[in-house]
DNA sequence: ACAGGTTACGACGCACGTAATCATT
DNA sequence: AATGATTACGTGCGTCGTAACCTGT
């Protein structure tokens, strides 16, 4: 009885407005990037082509490039160079690249270490 | 994407449905951590009660409870012990405790190092 | 009785697939 | 023309909020 009262109404989220509304503009702090768009990201960056990654990653290639761009947004740098029709890492898709594999790789061994 | 609006609104980041109508084939591996669930678990613990921690990310408790559990099905293991009303760690939430703070601030610097 | 955790249910909106278009060789 | 990246559109599924229920102190 009580549980229902207390828990009120939330308001503004650090997050997307899932199921209503809560507050008129959610900007609040840092936007955080999760694993997988890293992981997209990696398969990318690995072969520096959207097409190969995406057939690596069983996704179709509008998907994963429209990731990477959204990611880019986030993050307010371009990841990739795409002049002439090539990919290429910008240098801050060097600077994430080590990094991104790092945390790529954590969840991995700690799922492992697990029960 | 989801209508015209969508790629102009940035934001939110995360996961949710995949519509994979795609082929019989589809192999994923195991299901992995997203970094907001492990977000979820950390604030859980750290306060070792789900109304706390719901108030703090500002979302309601029914949400947490129910992105803990989740959590404990993908990993196929209780994290916390709910024995007399009270929250306890077992012995994998302990484990998994450093690691996810780990995971969790790695994002942040790495925002931080960027241009 | 109350505080807090869980279950039930509906809604909103992103991630993704398909199709069409643009760009580079 | 072919290969590949991007844009447009529709939608299934997951996440979250509200409400109701359950449990321990």
């Amino acid at each position: 009885m009580g549980g229902a009262e207390s828990m009120s109404r939330a308001e503004p989220m650090s997050h997307r407005g899932r199921g209503r509304t809560l507050g008129p503009l959610s900007r609040e702090g840092p936007t955080v990037l999760e694993l997988r768009q890293l992981k997209y990201f990696l398969a990318v960056a690995d072969d520096l082509s959207v097409a190969a990654a995406a057939r690596r990653l069983r996704m179709a290639q509008s998907a994963l490039s429209q990731a990477v761009h959204k990611m880019e947004r986030q993050l307010g740098t371009p990841l990739f160079d795409r002049a002439g029709g090539r990919l290429r890492l910008t240098a801050a898709g060097r600077l994430l690249l080590p990094e991104a594999r790092a945390l790529v790789d954590l969840p991995r061994s700690l799922l492992t270490s697990l029960p």
